[in-house]
DNA sequence: CGTGAATTCATACTTTTGACCGATTGTATT
DNA sequence: AATACAATCGGTCAAAAGTATGAATTCACG
């Protein structure tokens, strides 16, 4: 798509350029001008053109893997996964322990691991592992 | 450092195909070749060298998010991390269990934890969860 | 005000994980 | 041959994680 694009812009520019060299040339006489300002100005601007293109084919790589990782509830609400949940959720994928987390969040560790189960049954899951890689394939963590 | 470069080499470049072109119109007595032929050749070229310029002065921006992730040995090896043990590593990033590992690997559950105790001393880590973030922060998995 | 969902906590039990110990085998490297 | 290291395996023990069940509290919503 974007290639084809850029070889016929390209061929476009050519034949613009050419034409318009042929028609100063016939018109205003510049066969005078040295060949090596015209060199010079062919070189110039494609070198422009060139790093136009070259930034147009390697876009492609830059835009993709961009993800900026938003969310948007409506997932989650998909999963029934609760605020408390998804919090609780981001921190195992800080790699925090039930403790840790507990601490973290002022509760007890019975309370991380009521809902590290919740997690588990609604992310189809049955290890913590399994979940975040569970939770990376629908999107709802980085 | 690479903008400083890129624009010498391309004087250097410039200066060299300026200096070739004037050679060979004195030495081959190519005057008669169209000057289309001319503008077509250096258009071609500098194109060429515009991708390559342009590709070097956006190369920050293109290599940071690339993450196409090839690890590349080296940083394992910075690591002390082996082959079997970057294996194992790969499973519990999938969210396996030692024993489904095992089983994958046809190798006992006493060797995956011995791997696993290894990947954790080189990882700095406790937990698989904690190695998983410490391996994704290091690039060493997707 | 009642209802249901979310959050919290506890207890008891099983499974998994991790630490620490030692040991063997094969394969390079020196 | 001696050394180093990777890969393998086993056992014990303690800690962490996970399951099941029940229950109290809070809080939003109709």
């Amino acid at each position: 798509m974007t290639l084809r694009k850029s070889i016929i812009l390209y061929g476009v520019a050519m034949a613009v350029l050419m034409g318009s060299l042929k028609f100063a040339e016939y018109r205003f006489y510049v066969r005078d001008l040295s060949l090596e300002l015209y060199l010079g100005l062919v070189a110039v601007i494609f070198v422009g053109l060139g790093i136009w293109i070259g930034r147009r084919l390697t876009s492609v790589r830059v835009i993709a893997p961009e993800s900026e990782f938003k969310v948007g509830e409506s997932d989650l609400k998909k999963l029934g996964i609760t605020k408390r949940e998804y919090e609780v959720l981001g921190l195992i994928a800080l790699g925090l322990s039930n403790k840790e987390i507990a601490d973290k969040l002022f509760v007890s560790t019975s309370t991380i691991k009521t809902h590290t189960s919740n997690l588990f049954l609604k992310l189809d899951a049955s290890r913590r592992t399994q979940a975040l890689q569970r939770a990376k394939e629908l999107q709802i963590i980085p």
